[in-house]
DNA sequence: TATACTGTATTATTTATCTATTACAGTAAT
DNA sequence: ATTACTGTAATAGATAAATAATACAGTATA
């Protein structure tokens, strides 16, 4: 994985975790890799990957068997209403966002509209 | 004003004045305050306004009169194409991280019109 | 009981960010 | 020339993030 500067590691894995279980490739229950092959995968410390998975489980997504290893929680409720919260928190951003450059949010859907039509012509 | 963690306050000034320049309230050959107004109102380091002030001088967008000020460019064109850039990159991320949470384009102009619904029914 | 997996903890080192402080240098007005 | 602004540079110190290396502890299985 390419990671961003700026932005710490173990929140960008933090990140791509939470976006693995709204695309449901680790569904409730599942066992996730362990610290070690996702420390390889993502060519990252060990030790980063340990904090990237420690803020999970104090929120819950994850439980740990000491010895076994991580897994995705079984809350499907839980696993439903985080989802949902992540991409609220995406548009809720994307309005602050675009309001701060002027864009009012009665501009923005045909803003967006206007940027998705544009954007499909250029790879055309 | 109030800084996010887990991002470089100097890059968070940058955005502020790329925004006040978006907006209007920084036009084209104004002054805009000095480094140590600067730091003052953001109750930061006057470096770390340095900082924000060297990136955006080396992209053209301020040029510094040593003695005087920092000033912002009077090439409109290269103003009005930057506002239009910045505009464009936070459409492209939004688009790009509703698709990682599994939202796609052809959803994506539904989803906000729901959103801002919901949204504006619950602020009544 | 070995062996090979798991997660966890500790220590040391490096790098980036930010602050604080001081000093230097250019501009303008009195 | 003095004063008061500007930007700039340099140094030292604090903290957070990430790496590296090592060790320890729980689980499962041959």
């Amino acid at each position: 994985m390419e990671f961003k500067d700026n932005i710490p590691i173990y929140l960008q894995i933090e990140q791509y975790l939470y976006r693995q279980i709204a695309l449901g490739k680790l569904t409730a229950g599942e066992k996730i890799p362990s610290v070690r092959k996702l420390a390889l995968e993502l060519t990252v410390n060990v030790n980063t990957v340990q904090r990237a998975l420690q803020q999970m489980n104090s929120q819950g997504i994850l439980y740990t068997k000491r010895g076994e290893g991580n897994f995705v929680t079984e809350d499907t409720q839980l696993l439903a209403e985080t989802k949902q919260s992540l991409i609220n928190n995406e548009l809720e951003q994307f309005v602050q966002n675009m309001e701060r450059f002027g864009i009012k949010k009665v501009e923005l859907v045909s803003t967006l509209e206007n940027y998705l039509k544009d954007e499909g012509d250029q790879h055309e």
